[in-house]
DNA sequence: CACCAGGCAAGTA
DNA sequence: TACTTGCATGGT
């Protein structure tokens, strides 16, 4: 069996076990992105905090954010942890979507992946998964995403080498699935999913819905 | 009490 | 290139 096979029995497994996740949980870009900085080693429920305080001061859009002092701003988002450094993450953020593309995101979101990635990349604060967040969720275009719960999921279940490298795992999906936006969001979300619930000890645990591959594919 | 969470950059060798 | 460390709140 081909690996673009074995991939699409993964995707699937998971879509079964735990149902469409229809990611990216937010309302708008700007709240995309804000997102994707503030969840930066951090659990979800409290990034939520930090945007329910963001909106709650209406300050969820570009302008909102760019006149904002980083002591203020890093106060909102206290919830979300790193505070200090989330804020200065985000003001690169913005500063960079303001003096790059006159503050509209959907100029951005306009060039193409790699375009995309690289200027996101040049932003001090936006590494690999980041930047690879905001193409796929943000700009809606087929790059994968990949985060420690791809690594983990993969290497538990003896899919691939425990010294692989973020491009090299990127590769395994990117070469052998059809780049479809659509596919890549609701994969990665689910692979999240799955890592919050199983393959967090060693031992893989009797329900994982990946169990059945351990014997079937070296 | 300890450990972890949808990383990243800077420093060191 | 390949480690190591700081960053920080909130849930389990």
């Amino acid at each position: 069996m081909n690996t673009g096979d074995t991939l699409l029995i993964i995707y699937n497994l998971l879509l079964s076990s735990f149902g469409k996740q229809n990611w990216w949980p937010a309302e708008t870009k700007v709240e995309m992105i804000v997102g994707a900085v503030l969840t930066q080693n951090t659990s979800w429920s409290n990034v939520e905090k930090a945007i329910r305080n963001l909106r709650a001061g209406d300050l969820l859009s570009i302008e909102g954010l760019s006149n904002m002092p980083l002591n203020v701003l890093s106060d909102y988002i206290k919830p979300a942890g790193y505070f200090n450094l989330k804020a200065r993450r985000l003001k690169n953020l913005i500063d960079f979507v303001n003096d790059r593309y006159a503050g509209n995101l959907d100029e951005l979101f306009s060039l193409d992946i790699t375009a995309i990635r690289e200027g996101l990349l040049s932003v001090n604060g936006i590494g690999r998964e980041t930047a690879d967040s905001i193409v796929l969720y943000g700009a809606e275009l087929p790059l994968f995403v990949i985060d420690t719960y791809t690594y983990r999921i993969l290497t538990r279940h003896g899919l691939v080498d425990e010294n692989i490298d973020y491009s090299e795992l990127q590769a395994i999906f990117m070469d052998n699935l059809p780049h479809e936006a659509e596919l890549f969001k609701e994969f990665h979300a689910l692979i999240v999913k799955a890592g919050k619930e199983f393959c967090k000890k060693k031992p893989l645990c009797i329900e994982c819905p990946l169990r059945i591959l351990d014997k079937e594919i070296s």
